[in-house]
DNA sequence: CCATCTTCCTTCGAAATCGAAGACAAGCTG
DNA sequence: CAGCTTGTCTTCGATTTCGAAGGAAGATGG
């Protein structure tokens, strides 16, 4: 209940939970190997976290030749994690476990346009909620994590000049949650938390692009395993100037962005214009699917301007995947369309082994995300 | 003289040894905080390094207030790195101590066309020329590298789908190499050993795009003070779609790739139909220079262009700072437009602490960087 | 000139890590 | 089902690292 312990875990036991909280290990033989200890040591303070209960055995894993590894878990008393993905009209709520598992998830309806204060007690309100509800008794909350839809400065944790957040800009979101759990506090992009929840699910590739297409357009980076900020801002696509033959003003005062075009709010004005209502993404993608011609068309040159920005940074950054996620990743249009442009257009060399493919974490891929950033401000 | 034995250094000193080398720390106070270690336990292998003749102690450094450190350095006799930045038609070539330190550097006109065995036997007599004439007697040759103009395999080594070097599609020069010197050997692409050259005058600077321009165009990537190598094909910009008016055909088969327009290359081509006579990207600097205005508008349009994609590519990896070298890099109108672009069109917050500037690590960069590279290769 | 501060480096016992050897527990194979 | 292979985990002595304490050398400031 309390909520005001710090985990004390130090030095190589913390970086052993880490990876088993974090899901890269999940018995002694594949911490030895993850973490370059060697297996002796591995042993000696595994049975240490045990002996502290914060480590549980837990069955054993398939063998893959040899004796069964004994499976190592995070034990479900060890704490909780609270975090959130903020959106423009939306937010999915949830608890996870200190191994990154989901308790509960909720969807709720909220207005980030009521400004920082209010959304921020409306989300420790919604927490208090889930906590009550579903949190074990006894079992301490440990972390505290939101995303939100704005460029977040990575030093000072404030929202930075968001378009699509009105009243939040600089607001010291990561100091007021501070000042009220007094935990470890993850305030992060919602693109680059979905990037992170993604690479989750693409064991093996280090270097990943994650697009969220929904409302606006944003995309995180995975560079070498690690989410790449750059000085905070990094990942920004949707202010891309794209070639058409029109000419839009774009909200940041130059013509032409990506977002004025291809964002999931430019194609429902383009939508509304033609005389078919929709109030969010998901609504084109039903449109889509029902067969309707204009929002096909609409989506389908959405992806191709996707695609073509997509194709300076494919060549640029050579990664090993492009994951689209977001409201309208699954409309069928966009994916191939974004496929086609990039295919076409870039060099053999970086698109010999690009995958180009949708979200496979899931719809809590984003909380996931906060869970395993926070993970690292929690232990050690 | 021999060349035929291997350095063997392991483990901790071999990190020690590296950080010295690569210029990261030159006392032991320094040491134990770049490398984590405690004081005692480097004290404890500097002195083994020390005893086995690696590293000397050479004065004292200057004091921040306290006692001074004693400086350390790689020793002069530890060993002889031999190292190449080949072009179309010049090659620098040199010789470093294993602090990364030139002894000589030349540069000598080639043959790129030629083929890869021919001009990689030129290489090696260039190699031994230098040797003979500048190697201290008794002192071995450590490692051998090479920069090529075009892309490079990380894994193989080899030369793979290369726009300005006819013949050496495919071939493995690093085995080439491996199989006539048996030593550590180094192949990477030429834009990509400027960047870590360049990354060395810039300290405290983890993310920076090198650009080099010169009768191509290429740039390096350092994320998070490393070189981002992808799939082998990371850095490519010139082969992307740039807005004009005109349409041109690029050798790689689209139309209007920076390259074709951009290049040192392009810029000598549209010059000649102006009926004005160059031969290398320094003499387009030299008429820009002498104020033909017919060169300066080039440039400036060069510069534009190139400025635009950067535009692209800032908004989406936040460098800290676009560093500009190669032939052209001293034509001033190359600079001033590629930032007038960049700073007109990118996103203030991309911007804001974002450095634009030409070249500090003079014209060795490139070998200093193939030699830090090496270096890795070689100790440890 | 002398006390005081800072920084650099070493000394030495305590603690952590390593690695080789072996016990243990499967799957596979004839 | 015996023997082989593969992989997991533990035991234990040797090695490496740590960290606190202190000495060394210079800066600073009366």
């Amino acid at each position: 209940m309390s909520g005001k312990e710090r985990l004390l875990v130090r030095g190589t036991q913390g970086d052993l939970l880490r990876l088993v909280a974090t899901g890269h290990a999940e018995s002694r033989a594949q911490l030895a190997r993850v973490s370059g200890l060697a297996a002796s040591s591995v042993s000696l303070r595994v049975e240490e976290l045990i002996d502290t209960g914060l480590l549980v055995e837990e069955g054993s894993g398939t063998s893959s030749g040899g004796r069964r590894p004994r499976r190592l878990r995070v034990s479900p008393t060890a704490g909780l994690l609270a975090v959130a993905d903020l959106g423009a009209h939306h937010a999915r709520l949830g608890l996870l476990d200190l191994s990154g598992v989901p308790l509960v998830v909720e969807e709720r309806a909220c207005d980030i346009a009521l400004g920082p204060e209010a959304t921020l007690d409306w989300m420790a309100a919604a927490f208090d909620d889930l906590l009550a509800a579903h949190g074990p008794p006894g079992v301490p909350l440990r972390g505290v994590g939101t995303g939100v839809p704005g460029p977040v400065d990575p030093a000072t944790g404030r929202v930075v000049s968001p378009s699509r957040m009105p009243g939040w800009n600089n607001f010291p979101v990561a100091e007021h949650l501070g000042a009220r759990y007094d935990l470890p506090v993850l305030v992060e992009n919602d693109a680059n938390l979905l990037a992170v929840g993604e690479a989750r699910s693409w064991p093996g590739l280090d270097n990943l692009m994650v697009l969220k297409a929904g409302s606006g357009i944003g995309c995180g980076v995975i560079v070498d395993g690690r989410l790449h900020r750059g000085r905070g801002a990094a990942g920004d696509i949707s202010h891309v100037r794209v070639r058409t033959d029109s000419s839009v003003m774009c909200s940041c005062g130059h013509p032409d962005c990506l977002e004025a075009y291809a964002s999931g709010a430019a194609l429902m004005a383009a939508l509304s214009e033609l005389g078919l209502a929709t109030r969010r993404p998901a609504d084109v993608v039903a449109l889509v699917e029902n067969g309707v011609p204009e929002a096909t068309a609409l989506v389908r040159n959405a992806g191709r301007l996707i695609g073509e920005v997509l194709t300076v940074l494919v060549n640029f950054l050579n990664p090993d995947a492009i994951v689209v996620g977001g409201g309208l990743s699954a409309a069928e249009p966009l994916i191939s369309s974004i496929r086609a442009a990039v295919y076409e257009r870039c060099l053999p060399l970086a698109t010999r082994d690009l995958e180009i493919a949708v979200t496979r974490g899931g719809p809590d891929a984003a909380l996931l995300g906060a869970g395993s950033l926070l993970l690292d401000a929690v232990l050690g």
